[in-house]
DNA sequence: ACAGAAATAGGCCGAATGGCCTATACGGAC
DNA sequence: GTCCGTATAGGCCATTCGGCCTATTTCTGT
């Protein structure tokens, strides 16, 4: 049984080359998207094993379309495929549920081992994504947009400060708010990363992924 | 010209059936060690281009064996095989200056690949372990054993407790020395990293690979 | 409507912190 | 032999920090 693969990509030129390329490896393709609605649509009514989704689209973008699809229907597997190598969007990427994300310059020997890894459950990227995806992982084991988190939006703010190199009254400043109310999330902070000052609350907040190093 | 391969392996079988694949891959397996101090010794008298080393071997471990074997002969390029995934002995491995990293049950074509890499310079890994490097990346960029090092070895004691969560008194404590050298070795760290205080130094450290997350 | 959490803000106080001085002893480098 | 860096240590002082209280407002969930 071929895998049942799922194209979303704006550009037809790519859309048809990829076609070709992806029958060519032995997977039936299903369908094709235009945009990240139209993907969202497509991907419920055809229930694709693995979708190839742009992540540059009109409408929505592939990562927000991802994010739909994949709190819809969680099995569908997806592999983003971008133009650039951007940390950022890679983050965004995985938090979404991506399965996997590659440069769109790469083979398509590469993009079939992809798209065959994510079927199979795995997570493939660009090797020269790969380094990037560490610190995202980190934060994958953070609910991150879930509202279990321990740490609330504030104290994270304030935490992120504090790591940017702000003191109490730079951060009481840059919030507006007053010394007082940031030594307030402070305290509260330390209890729930069990840590006595600032130093071991900024280290246990990087650990975690809760806070990033520039 | 081939590439001149060496192999250091504990495991006889393993070994043989290296030494065949490798040479169907066109290498020139040029010598064998079977423990750390003999790919050492080894390495020094056939000079290969590439060595295959284990990590697990009797004598002296393959990331010991590595660092000395990199210490004497930088341009000696070395690929660390290991039975598992572990990110410990990954960074390790990579601090000590490996140029590539496979579990073991990669392919032929795979090992291969990565002696090619390794040996025109680039830095190969399985794929499952391509994420777990980015950290020890990080730490690369510094000098870890050379005397050109910015922060001192006292002065990077004193940052490693503090990361670990000592105050200043404890500090003082563990290292048997006044708080006042301990605060003077910590204005020395603040304008040495262009922190100004311990919560800024500690990450700049950690940036910098000089002090480790536990 | 009411409970609980989050965000806001204040007071008080002792300890810790960081800046800015000086000073001595011990190395190695030139 | 002198100079420089490192490690050691002290004093002084303003600021910051963290702990321990209380209190109000707002919002969310029940």
């Amino acid at each position: 049984m071929n895998i049942r693969l799922m194209l979303a990509d704006d550009h037809r030129m790519l859309r048809e080359g990829l076609r070709r390329s992806m029958i060519e490896q032995g997977f039936d393709v299903v369908g094709e998207a235009r945009d990240g609605d139209e993907a969202v649509r497509l991907a419920e009514e055809l229930k694709p094993d693995v979708i190839l989704m742009d992540v540059t689209m009109p409408e929505m973008d592939g990562v927000e379309a991802t994010r739909q699809i994949k709190e819809a229907l969680p099995d569908i597997r997806i592999v983003m495929l971008t133009m650039h190598a951007d940390q950022e969007v890679l983050a965004s990427a995985i938090r979404a549920g991506a399965n996997g994300y590659l440069v769109k310059d790469c083979s398509t020997e590469e993009i079939a081992s992809a798209v065959r890894m994510a079927a199979s459950g795995e997570t493939a990227l660009s090797p020269q994504l790969a380094a990037s995806m560490l610190d995202e992982v980190r934060k994958m084991d953070q609910p991150a947009n879930d509202e279990d988190r321990i740490i609330t939006r504030r104290e994270e703010e304030v935490l992120q400060l504090i790591a940017d190199g702000c003191s109490t009254p730079e951060v009481a400043e840059r919030l507006f708010i007053s010394q007082k109310t940031v030594k307030n999330h402070l305290a509260s902070i330390y209890q729930k990363l069990d840590a006595r000052d600032r130093t071991q609350a900024v280290l246990q907040a990087v650990r975690m992924g809760i806070v990033h190093l520039d």
